[in-house]
Parts: structure tokens; C-alpha cells; sequence
DNA sequence: TTGCTAGTTCGCACGACTTGTTGATTAGCA
DNA sequence: TGCTAATCAACAAGTCGTGCGAACTAGCAA
């Protein structure tokens, strides 16, 4: 992900206003690991700039989804994940806590057989479910 | 996926009752390669059953899903899908038309690289994206 | 066949997540 | 500094799925 300047940069460049809101968000994302929901970065602006709307958080987060610069995962747990890392990259989500972590697969591209002549193939998603060194180890 | 006759079985030995409505949607899953949602499903049960509603239809998906008789995918498409194929197999999805289409991998079980150490991987699911030959032919 | 009872069905309403709308406010620029 | 279009925040609605309680019924026993 790009650093919350070239975003700034960015932003104006597409003719979008560089607003405080908008900064902080940038500023929460660059680095981050968590694969945070929405509501979850929204808390955490929230603590740093009272008043802060979640509409606003969906919004921005929007926007750079649509420009490339963060990546809209749905891993199926209810809350759409958003990931700053917007290489090819696949996920592994532990199944007790729910953890996302971020892991890359060299077999791509992948072979599939079935009854599907034709298609062609524009991306490909895999997630590897299962639980966590942690979660194992509490269990054990 | 079992015949609607196994499934009978099944759900008596379960201690399940069999009601018309479960009958019905056994029947409707039968042999169903569509990846209805449960919306999609409960519109062609009331075609057969005016009266039957859309809470049994999740119900009955629900107690097939937790005994293993049908999948339940999420595509991020917005509603859940059910297939009644259990197999271990993955999906391809075009982005245009929406239609789902099972696949067999054959590489699995895939190794990824990343900052995880001692995840234990239950499941793998991939999902293909692109354009079906319909879709790509339509639009050439 | 009749009656009992636990399991089912059904409709409503709610909850989680996300997006549309709108009047007031604000960034960017000349 | 002032103009104009974009953004903000609050409210509300839409979508998908589930909890709940009253009414109903499948399955069983007599």
C-alpha cells in the first residue's frame, strides 16, 4: 500500500478532496496487518477524532477500493475485511479466533477439471481455514 | 448429494420429522447443479407450494448443512449458496453472468509461503473469477 | 381411529452490515 | 476572500439471515 502522502497525493491527482477524515483513515491503514473490518476502523478513528461517521469510513474506504489501493476481502464471516496489501496475495483465517493472515501461493496458476468449457479466468481466491498456532495451543 | 429418499431416512434416524416441506426441498436439491440461494429455492418450492415460507426454506438448509448433506458457499456475492454436491471440490464464478460452476483441483493440498507458523489447515476453498464462454461470446 | 406431545412451520420483527439521501459545511482554487 | 462543487454526519432504508412465540402436525401409542 501506498504511504498516507502518496495517498494524499493520489487523492488529489484524481480530483478528490484531501480532507482530515480522509488522512486519518489513510494513516490507520498504512501498515496494517489486521485485515480490519469497517466498524473496527471506525472505532479506532473514532477514539482519535470524535465525531468521526462510519458513513465517512465506508465511504473513503470505498474510494480506495475502487482506485486499487486496498484490497475488498469477504472471507464470510459477515463483515466485509479490508487489506491494504493489494499484492497477489491469498489468505489464511483461523477458524477459533478468526485471524487473517496474509500467505502467498507459487502453484498459480491453477489447473481445474469440470464441465466448464471456455472460461476464462481473471483472478483467483484461496482461503486456507483452520485454526492458529495460538488457538491450538490454548486448546491443547 | 443423497437421493430425497436417503434423506428421509436419514432425517427419521435422526430423529428429525418429515414434513412436506422438507420433502419438497430435498426433491429440489436433488441432482440441482444451480447454487440456489435460499431465496431462489423458496421461490420454486411456493411455485409448488404456495404457503411454504422462506424461514423453513433457511430452516431446512440449516439442519442439511450441519449433517453434512449440503455446502454452504459464500461467494461474496451477497446471499449464501447451497450446493448439493459435498465433494471436495471448488468453484468457478463469472463475473458477468453470476453462474456457478463446480471444479476439481488437482494440486491440492497447496502450500503457501507467509508469517505463519504452525496454522493447521482443515479446508481449502478456492473460487475462479472471470468471464464464462456465454458471457465472453455475448460480448465479442 | 383418536388423542397426545414434541418437534415444525410460519410470520413478524429484529440484528448486522452496508448504502442512499439530504441539508449544512468545507476544501480547493482563482 | 469568495465561489462552487464535493464532503460530512445523521437519518433511514435495503438486504440477508435468525430469534421468537403461537398455531399446527408428524409420529406414535392405545
Amino acid at each position: 500500500m501506498k504511504t498516507p502522502e502518496e495517498l494524499v497525493a493520489r487523492f488529489r491527482e484524481e480530483g478528490y478532496k484531501v480532507t482530515p477524515q480522509r488522512q486519518l483513515i489513510f494513516r490507520l491503514l498504512n501498515g496494517n496487518t489486521a485485515h480490519p473490518t469497517a466498524e473496527t476502523l471506525y472505532e479506532v478513528a473514532a477514539e482519535q477524532m470524535p465525531g468521526i461517521s462510519l458513513r465517512t469510513v465506508y465511504q473513503t474506504l470505498s474510494e480506495l477500493s475502487a482506485m486499487g489501493e486496498v484490497q475488498h476481502i469477504d472471507l464470510g464471516s459477515g463483515a466485509v475485511r479490508f487489506d491494504p496489501n493489494v499484492d497477489d496475495h491469498h489468505h489464511v483465517v483461523c477458524s477459533t479466533c478468526g485471524v487473517v493472515h496474509d500467505v502467498y501461493v507459487n502453484q498459480t496458476p491453477l489447473q481445474f477439471e469440470g464441465d466448464v468449457e471456455g472460461f476464462a479466468v481473471h483472478s483467483t481466491r484461496i482461503v486456507f481455514s483452520g485454526e492458529c498456532a495460538q488457538c491450538a495451543h490454548l486448546s491443547a
